[in-house]
DNA sequence: CGGTGTATTTGACACGATGTCAAAAAACGT
DNA sequence: ACGTTTTTTGACATCGTGTCAAATACACCG
């Protein structure tokens, strides 16, 4: 056995960076391999082609992503939960500069399924996961708040309407690039949810 | 003068559907050639660019897009006419077989400027243009409804929530295919943004 | 009716990206 | 020390975008 001479988890962070900045589309693996000081090949040898090494680095960041965003959901009334989910997700959109917008809704409509083949499966998959469990995140945080009577309604409903926001403010981030026309917009759904009046 | 020996709107017609099938990515100049019997230098000649091609091609497509939802949007109640909305949009995200989603949603997160650069201006300003029309447009329809007692609230704030709702279903139709869901969260934001109980 | 100009068509070319493969290199266990 | 095994390395095949110059075909004008 010969040892691998770079490491694993550094390539992924490397590569992961240049994804979310230039997208799947607008980085080659020679780009990567320059950055991370690794030859092409030993790319293809270690992970197999782009898109797998796309997934990889994607899975990396989503596990990241999700026990931050449970860390972050853990306290204060149900209003301030919501309002920290948000400004988390904007805060995620809005990271870098240029700002680099969400990987998630990006790697969807960037590498789901092409043609009739459904090739992409396993991405649309990894996608959709994240997208699931952070659904089912939310509807938690509303259903405790509805158990301290800070909240009445159907939990499920609520929190896919809230998921589909976020998702809706991916694109808008990237159509306008105007931050506070997404605070607006996240004030608004969490008053809606609530109740305009509701404390 | 040497007359060109195809029709302009029969290939973009033809281009957008490959685009609109496939995505940009995956859609390459070969394959649109030869499914309009042109050659692909033509394509060039008459285009310029790829990108190019896609945006003349994505304008028509939003031109007439636009007309069919204005169209729709003219009669019935207020709850009605949102019903119908969405109902359109849904449609138009589960039309072909497989379901092609929403062109301007994949657009967007295909083109929108790459690096730092930001050489795919046209293209973003392309899509914020249609996303800000058909805002426009419901926000019209929601003023109306306002005047005659069918709705009280801000029409601005409730148009761009519910953009940011039809966007977040373009995403969501991509991460899961199912419609059924799309239909629940459709008519769970017109209930939010009518009130409930409200007819 | 034939020549001339002009835009389109056509095919060759350059370039860069993905992905494959075989040969070389480098550790680890025996 | 030696051989096995995996990684590394560089060459290669293929495909897609985009450019260019030569050939072509029509329209217009004399």
């Amino acid at each position: 056995m010969r040892p691998r001479e770079f490491d694993h988890d550094d390539v992924l962070r490397v590569a992961f960076d240049q994804f979310w900045r230039k997208g799947v589309r607008g980085t080659s693996l020679s780009d990567i391999a320059r950055d991370a000081g690794v030859q092409r090949g030993s790319l293809y040898n270690a992970f197999g082609s782009k898109e797998a090494l796309f997934l990889q680095a994607y899975e990396r960041y989503a596990r990241d992503y999700l026990v931050a965003l449970q860390k972050a959901l853990g306290a204060g009334t149900l209003r301030k939960r919501l309002t920290t989910f948000f400004d988390l997700t904007i805060a995620n959109f809005r990271s870098g500069s240029p700002p680099r917008g969400c990987p998630t809704t990006r790697g969807l409509m960037e590498l789901g399924a092409a043609e009739g083949e459904g090739l992409d499966e396993d991405a649309r998959k990894a996608f959709a996961n994240l997208v699931s469990r952070i659904t089912t995140l939310v509807e938690d945080t509303l259903s405790a708040g509805a158990e301290r009577g800070e909240f009445s309604g159907n939990p499920a409903a609520a929190a896919l309407h809230i998921i589909t926001v976020t998702r809706g403010l991916a694109v808008l981030e990237r159509a306008f690039g105007d931050e506070p026309q997404l605070r607006k917009i996240a004030a608004h759904t969490i008053d809606l949810v609530l109740g305009k009046g509701a404390r």
